[in-house]
DNA sequence: GATGAATGAGTTTTCATTCAT
DNA sequence: GATGAATGAAAACTCATTCAT
């Protein structure tokens, strides 16, 4: 039966991505040779440039498959809670900081391919694209609650917004990649919502956002 | 001479360094090979090997050595402006916004050393060291502003203002790497600021902020 | 049924010899590979093990069938004309520097085959097969032809006339290959037989050669 | 001494050609790979990038001194000659012809070099300069012979006899390639002076020709 | 019989390091 | 001390062949 060869095809397609991964998080992309991929893989050498045509388009998709990954987290995430604007931004804020998004091995990885983007143009698409849709996510439902809080200028408000709150979150996860043993999720948690609730008092409540977990 | 003989090896060492942050700001680390530094140094081969014992101890030392520059920079311009918190926290602010300091090369740098950080002992110490003295900077400022405004928890409130702020910038070094040209410096001053004054009316004021240049 | 099953067979066989020649004449021998092979043919990967028993096989057996190709267009051609020694001597030079023998292609392949006589005695005894069949006709003609003309030693004289007869055909082939498009058909007919009518005034005319065409 | 180090840098780059050279004369272009080449050389597998960027620009280079060679060895002859034209042309065929340029080495060579020619651009130009060098030196030749024959159209003559000739000794080179130990030098001489006294009876004499060795 | 995904030996190339000059 | 030619281990890549489906 073809579907039976497909599927292996497929299974292998993937098994290499994610050795590209973990060889990128335990050792850097510098050290994630060919030998180290197929090594983790357990496939064959042959096998990189049968499914990506090189090295390098197979790190490109290993980039675009980590970005998406994210992304999906994210985004399931919301599908689990409130349509409210505010219910949203909660949502990605503590997802965003969440053990299971912000990792020793996401941060790893995510910081390494950053390294990279401005050196190989498929690495920043993918880096932008991760940013652009989260960013989009994010100033919807800061749009909502800017225009609930009647301020001036709905638009740029809530552009601030959207701004302030991913470079906060941007700057977690290099606190994280800094100082991962150390690092308090609740603390980070704490001080993005400091920055909400003055921005929006009506919406955002400092102690609730302690209640975490 | 000896001193005369001194004084070229400091400057081939430094040409050296030079050569090392120019290649990894425009090539990146993986292309920054020996051949590469040597050809912008004007310099021999063997050279490296004589100063600095090995290409990735020449590496390391740029990496100390831009991490040495950036705080020195942020450090000077303290230098030019009042002793209370707020002037500190404000030149802080501007500084690491500024031209002079948030460039494409300098970010380029910084983010080529961060994603080699997890694998290279030498170059997570330097980014730390940055990071370190210039966390103790800002939060010796907020310190005294935070005593000045009498608030419950004077450490409490400093520590999480020292690790908003710093999130944010760090989050604003990351959107100027993604995009170096649509990049606005007002509106991430403004942004920053609208933290500040959220956390601390009495000391930061929105509009002020918006003076600059 | 079996005879279908055959046709296919045969027909496959075909387009992968086919595939070969054209690959050759247009890639060279280095960059005819099996996928390169398949790629033209249309044919599965498989196949050619199927028929052949390996790439070199089927390589062999392409210059075998070129070789082959050659010798039957001017055996062909003699079919056609007139049974005369001169007669036969004359077709096999027009035959052998037309348009429909002596073109790209051809020349392409034979100098590509060639180039690896030397390495590959399948190859070289297809290159001398050719060459000892068409050697056949030419001194087969030229002894009737000294016959007539009384010579001295007619068969020295048959030998040294094919032999100059084909040395200069072979230099004209060179001819085309180093510059197919300067190359002149008619200038090239009508130097050799300057040589035949050198050799044979009274059976070969230089004039009449100009006929061509 | 700097000198010193410049002759073995040259002494390396000559028998990395040679190595070449000899790689392909015995096993032919697609066997002769960078570890045979530097098996040969005795020298190591870093030199040929060091010295020539690469193996193709080395082939490349192989095949340029290879023609030089080839162009030297018979312009050297002409020099231990008369500087009439039928000496000159005498020397070129008989040099052609002889031990020390028609080897085995050389024609292997040769053949394997043009076989590549098609699909090398750096091959196709060293093979024309060698021929186009060879050319002018038989025509001018020629020329003054044509002139002295008091010919109708010296020039067409000259062009004739120029074409004709080379195409001979091109048709001999291939006898050689085929049959290198059944090739009677002798024989070979003689059609080509037979071809020449037919021309310019006057100038060539079929019997004087056999005076060779 | 036919297919084409998979293999891995062998190829070219890169590059930090060495060391004779 | 300084140079840069030389080294060779290790990298990426190619491709004829195999073989499960």
């Amino acid at each position: 039966m073809t579907g039976r060869r497909q599927e292996i095809r497929e299974r292998n397609r993937l098994s290499l991505i994610e050795a590209v991964l973990d060889s990128v998080a335990e050792k850097g992309i510098s050290e994630t040779s060919v030998s180290e991929i197929i090594h983790r893989a357990e496939l064959s050498r042959g096998m990189i440039h049968l499914h990506f045509g090189g090295k390098d388009n197979l790190v490109d998709e290993a980039a675009r498959y980590s970005s998406e990954q994210y992304y999906n987290g994210i985004y399931a995430l919301l599908e689990t809670t409130g349509q409210t604007g505010q219910e949203h931004i909660e949502m990605i804020v503590r997802g965003d900081l969440s053990e299971a998004i912000l990792n020793k091995k996401n941060v790893s990885i995510w910081y390494a391919f950053r390294g990279e983007a401005r050196n190989r143009a498929a690495i920043a698409a993918f880096s932008d694209t991760r940013d652009a849709k989260l960013r989009n996510l994010v100033f919807n439902a800061f749009a909502r609650i800017a225009k609930e809080a009647k301020v001036d200028d709905p638009n740029q408000v809530a552009r601030d917004a959207t701004h302030g709150t991913l470079a906060m979150l941007e700057g977690m996860w290099t606190d994280y990649l800094l100082h991962p043993d150390s690092f308090d999720r609740n603390e980070a948690t704490r001080i993005v919502f400091r920055f909400l609730s003055s921005m929006f008092p009506a919406h955002f409540d400092l102690d609730g956002a302690l209640s975490l977990e």
